[in-house]
RNA sequence: GGCCCGUUCGUCUAGGGGUUAGGACAGGAGAUUUUCAUUCUUCAAACAGGGGUUCGAUUCCCCUACGGGCUACCA
């Protein structure tokens, strides 16, 4: 295993938007890969027709560039191993499922939906396997003419693995250490499905062993399903080419418990998907940066032991470790989340900001015309956005003129007094024809005066601070 | 129900047989700031419970409780 070349990939299914869990996985991926100078490859799990969601194959791929973990192959940037869709590879796995029926370790069998939902109703703890498989329509139980018979007549069936008896498969988890399944509590899976594609078990087996993958990572959900893995490793004959497992801790519910849905950013107000997915807003639209984004993503169930929480992608790639990531789930924190945007934001120049921002003010309708102009601004501000959003409210006035200040309704925390007061000032400033700094400040004083109050009591808005030193 | 995984402040976590159990987010209180924000100081806040092992356990082992995952011709 040490002279084996790293390859890992990242197997999402095209289902939907792909949401913090998924990208995170991808991330650890990525990470690892890199770290080893090796190969992070997407495959597209699409062998479930009936949940495939158009557009979302492609939404990966764009959540993937904007995060900046591209892969190193994938549908549009095939390989050796194409294709990278296993939908396109459905011909494949038929041949491996035959191997194993004719070698013993699978079965033909028959049986209806119907049936198996009404053994699952009647019989408690009811389970495809050693106790009730005899019971059942299968080529184990069935008279050898029969099965021919019905295989003849292309009678509706699947292809199931036949777990043994009263074995113990034990394995290493990179993550969690040893650990071991009974095969008696273990079920017989399906393999192939009646319509001749291979389920997650088996092709994520065939398509790990063809694509040389060395180091399989995936969530904690598949943890149960390992044994069924490692058995058709065996089986297969590529025992000793079986990737180095890591099953990653899940992310849960902020608030309650449970995983992390996709329905719950809608209900809770706060993001769950990378970009912008079917009309709901992305960590994109929202405003965070691609850096924040992931660093907090990386920081979420990992560490690297001295407390230092920013960490830029290069630095993720050279620090990251398998074995420190944490074994149990992780409650998924917004507010942590926008504090990791925020010193991002301050993190970053106003240059590499200056076209993000550009595209805020643009699309709340504000022209800029004059680049340098903006970079002043952007580091005026920057150290006062959480947000990327947060720059159109904080800069806002930078390109009215003063007759067009509405200052109250970008700062919501302004109180009444401070209302009129400014409405009044503005009404002065209206009626100047020199809207100079040094002016505005005279007037601003006056008015003050006037008014029996300290200058401390407001501040002359911003943007004569500024325009005074430009 | 069965099987599997997990359990340190509200949240993310560090640590690890002898520590004032450390940090970060959020929260409280102050200071600075011509409002706000930033920044700084500061306060409160945790080893699920019970048995072992040990001179000593939050740390190792077991049990219980709790949480989570899986239990589909979904991944």
């Amino acid at each position: 295993m040490s002279d084996k070349r790293v390859r890992v990939r990242f197997a999402p299914s095209p289902t939907g938007g792909l949401h913090l869990g998924g990208v995170r996985t991808a991330l650890f991926n990525y990470l690892f890969a890199k770290q080893h100078n090796g190969d992070f490859v997407l495959r597209i799990e699409d062998t479930d027709q009936n949940r495939f969601v158009e557009g979302a194959e492609q939404y990966i791929i764009d959540c993937l560039n904007w995060c900046g973990i591209t892969p190193d192959e994938s549908v549009i940037n095939p390989g050796q191993y194409a294709p990278y869709r296993q939908s396109e590879r459905k011909s494949l796995y038929r041949e491996y499922a035959e191997r194993l029926v004719m070698q013993g370790h699978a079965y033909y069998a028959f049986d209806t939906a119907e049936e198996l939902d009404k053994c699952r109703k009647e019989i408690p703890n009811f389970q495809y396997g050693q106790v009730y498989r005899d019971t059942l329509r299968n080529s184990l139980s069935l008279p050898q003419q029969q099965v021919d018979q019905l295989l003849a007549d292309h009678v509706p069936h699947v292809i199931r693995i036949k777990i043994p008896a009263d074995e113990t498969v034990g394995f290493t988890d990179m993550i969690r250490g040893r650990g071991s399944f009974e095969t008696n509590t273990v079920d017989d899976k399906v393999l192939l499905k009646a319509d001749g594609m291979p389920t997650y078990h088996l092709a994520v087996v065939v398509d790990d062993h063809l694509m040389k993958i060395s180091h399989a990572f995936r969530g904690e959900e598949w943890l149960p399903s390992a044994p069924v893995h490692l058995l058709l490793w065996d089986y297969l004959g590529w025992k000793a080419d079986m990737p180095q497992w890591a099953h990653f801790p899940l992310i849960l519910k902020p608030d309650g418990n449970g995983k992390l849905s996709k329905r719950d950013g809608a209900r809770l107000g706060f993001p769950v998907f990378a970009l912008d997915w079917d009309g709901a807003a992305g960590f994109d639209g929202m405003g965070f940066l691609p850096e924040a984004f992931l660093n907090f993503l990386a920081t979420l169930g990992w560490n690297d032991g001295t407390g230092q929480e920013l960490f830029a992608l290069n630095e993720l790639v050279e620090k990251f470790s398998i074995e420190r990531i944490n074994k149990s789930g992780a409650k998924f924190d917004f507010e942590k989340a926008k504090w990791f945007n925020a010193e991002w934001i301050k993190k970053s120049t106003a240059d590499a900001l200056k076209p993000k921002v550009k595209a805020v003010l643009e699309s709340n309708g504000v022209k800029v015309t004059d680049d340098n102009y903006l970079l002043t601004i952007i580091d005026v501000i920057k150290d006062r956005c959480t947000l990327l959003t947060d720059f159109y409210a904080q800069s806002v006035y930078f390109f009215q003129t003063p007759a067009e200040y509405d200052l109250p309704a970008v700062k919501p925390k302004w109180n009444d007094d401070k209302t009129a007061l400014f409405n009044e000032f503005k009404a002065i400033v209206n009626n100047l024809a020199d809207f100079s700094s040094a002016n505005l400040e005279t007037e601003f004083k006056a008015l003050m005066e006037q008014k029996g109050l300290k200058p401390g009591d407001v501040m002359l808005p911003f943007r004569i601070m500024l325009v005074g030193g430009k």
